[in-house]
DNA sequence: ATCAATTGACACCGAACGGTATCATCAGCA
DNA sequence: TGCTGATGATACCGTTCGGTGTCAATTGAT
């Protein structure tokens, strides 16, 4: 699922954690957190830390991935492809 | 590209950075945020702001994406399916 | 050789984080 | 009814963040 938020994250996270039937307590025992940081960041605290996201997400068996933002197979109609630019542009 | 660890999310980072041809600082305007978080990042700094990270990502043109960590059309031998034992044990 | 741009590095400092501890509330169950 | 567990919420407090500003070294171009 796509993440564009810290909000969306949360939401993420606090979905798999009802799913899997962790209590915050567990979740964040298990991730190596406090309570308190899985409370604060699944009600939506606007700063949180990769770190501990990360390490909650593992906890979850939830994986994190980075990829770009534009596929150039589907890009929407007007939609720029910086990638094919890039290619284009390269050694300019 | 999966992200395991702020290093490798920081590697993700330069790497696109220097892609699109961006000097810190200009990657750092783009995404509102300060040079020198740019640079500590890339730098390996242990910490980082979720925030600021996704507003970089926004402007390099990436996006970040949770999944479930075993699919399970194609889990590794001995792995453990989270989501099929959860079907099969939900409602108890 | 000179100049600008980029980068690594650091000091300073206010702001916010994150952990521990604690409390009230609410749901579920014996 | 009384008990237990989960959750929302807050105070305290040491630690660390992140921005601004600055500096030296390096690189690239003129």
């Amino acid at each position: 699922m796509l993440v564009r938020s810290i909000g969306e994250a949360a939401a993420h996270v606090r979905g798999r954690r009802l799913q899997l039937r962790l209590s915050q307590d567990q979740l964040a025992q298990r991730a190596g957190v406090s309570r308190k940081w899985v409370y604060e960041f699944e009600a939506g605290k606007p700063h949180a830390e990769l770190g501990h996201l990360l390490r909650v997400l593992d906890a979850l068996d939830l994986q994190l991935d980075v990829s770009p933002r534009s596929a150039s197979s589907e890009s929407a109609q007007g939609a720029v492809n910086l990638d094919e630019i890039l290619e284009r542009h390269r050694d300019g």
